[in-house]
DNA sequence: CTTTTTTTTGACTATTTGTTAAAAATAATG
DNA sequence: CATTATTTTTAACAAATAGTCAAAAAAAAG
């Protein structure tokens, strides 16, 4: 039986070491999926030995949902900030360099989300349509209602929310395709400039 | 030695059953990209035992190797059509459509491109820093001096490129994320107007 | 310092996986 | 029909893999 299921106190070392053993998983995860990971690439990004692994989770699976329900909520907290309350454009531009800031900031975090949703999410699709959905239902709420009134153009509010995850998301996980072709440029620095103006003329009423 | 390595002339069987691996395979590599797909799975989804596979190809490298470089074609040629002589914004726009076209009727196409992107593109990063650089370039010349002339607004050529990109491919490498959210209508439907707006409206000069 | 608890290791199992070789079955050809 | 060429199946293999376990080593507690 592996530490993690027991139930005492948790030491030191074990705080520790769980967090390396995830954060390894995070970068091996997030390159090659579930799948075509290995405990013992795992095991060697943290410079422990696969038993030892064993020792702090139960599985493979394990570590993989530790990191998907840690993922979920970092997710989703950039588009819960969109108060309806705010100037509307810049509600949403700022929902944009949040959410282009996850990106920058957590691409590893973007490309496990991206590799699952990619594999049809078998292990979030639950998620997706409860907890993702309500979310985005209440906002497009909110947009609607800007969209009605006249502060912004008239836009399909789904698309629009797609359209800003896909246009920021791009970044981190085509991250080699984007470096491939912009050579002489850091891509994050015009994208936020880009963005921002794409946003604003598609917004304007 | 298996069949493929032979240069005598290719039977009728041999062309049909390469074709049906080759169309298995894209199921499996689109879905768990190279390393978590098995020669099992292709085989089974082809519908032939897993040595027979092996009788077409040489190895799991040589189909996945054959299916990627199927597919940069492909994916290349709906900017090479984009001409310097037409319509500035329609131009565009024609690509976004044609863009979208692709992502909807070859959606495994573009996860399989997906995958190998997310995983650092071990296999096709010189492709993409010589032939997709290289196209890139030669088409940001046409939308430069476009945007000189003032027959589009000033954008920034390279970001407007990856933002087709991303706007595009999205509807088809997450899927299930679009239809876990947009439970009422058929994402591609919206899309297509959507972007043409977003597009017509960002490059108005 | 001694005892107890926690952590690490190495050897092990069972299964999966890519690949090969040879035998058997099928199709093509004269 | 007989022979030859092609295709499929079977069996086997070595390497990789998820996971187990007992015993050694290290750390913490007394």
């Amino acid at each position: 039986m592996s530490r993690s299921e027991t139930t005492k106190k948790v030491t030191r070392i074990q705080r520790k070491k769980t967090t390396e053993v995830l954060d390894a998983a995070l970068d091996v995860f997030s390159i090659n999926g579930f799948r075509g990971s290995t405990i013992d690439m795992i095991a060697k990004r943290a410079g422990l030995s696969k038993a030892n692994i064993f020792y702090y989770f139960n599985s493979k699976e394990e570590i993989h949902s530790q990191l998907i329900s840690q993922l979920l909520e970092k997710w989703l907290e950039p588009l819960k900030k969109l108060s309806a309350t705010g100037d509307p454009t810049e509600e949403i531009c700022d929902y944009v360099s949040r959410k282009l800031q996850m990106s920058k900031i957590y691409p590893r975090e973007s490309r496990l989300f991206a590799n699952e949703i990619l594999q049809g999410a078998p292990r979030i699709h639950k998620a997706l349509k409860s907890d993702l959905k309500d979310l985005v239902d209440e906002k497009i709420l909110i947009i609607q209602k800007w969209s009605d009134d006249g502060l912004i153009a008239e836009v399909h509010p789904y698309h629009l929310i797609f359209s800003i995850w896909s246009l920021t998301q791009h970044y981190s996980d085509f991250d080699v395709q984007v470096r491939a072709v912009l050579t002489h440029e850091e891509p994050y620095e015009n994208a936020e400039l880009y963005l921002h103006d794409l946003f604003t003329k598609l917004l304007k009423p």
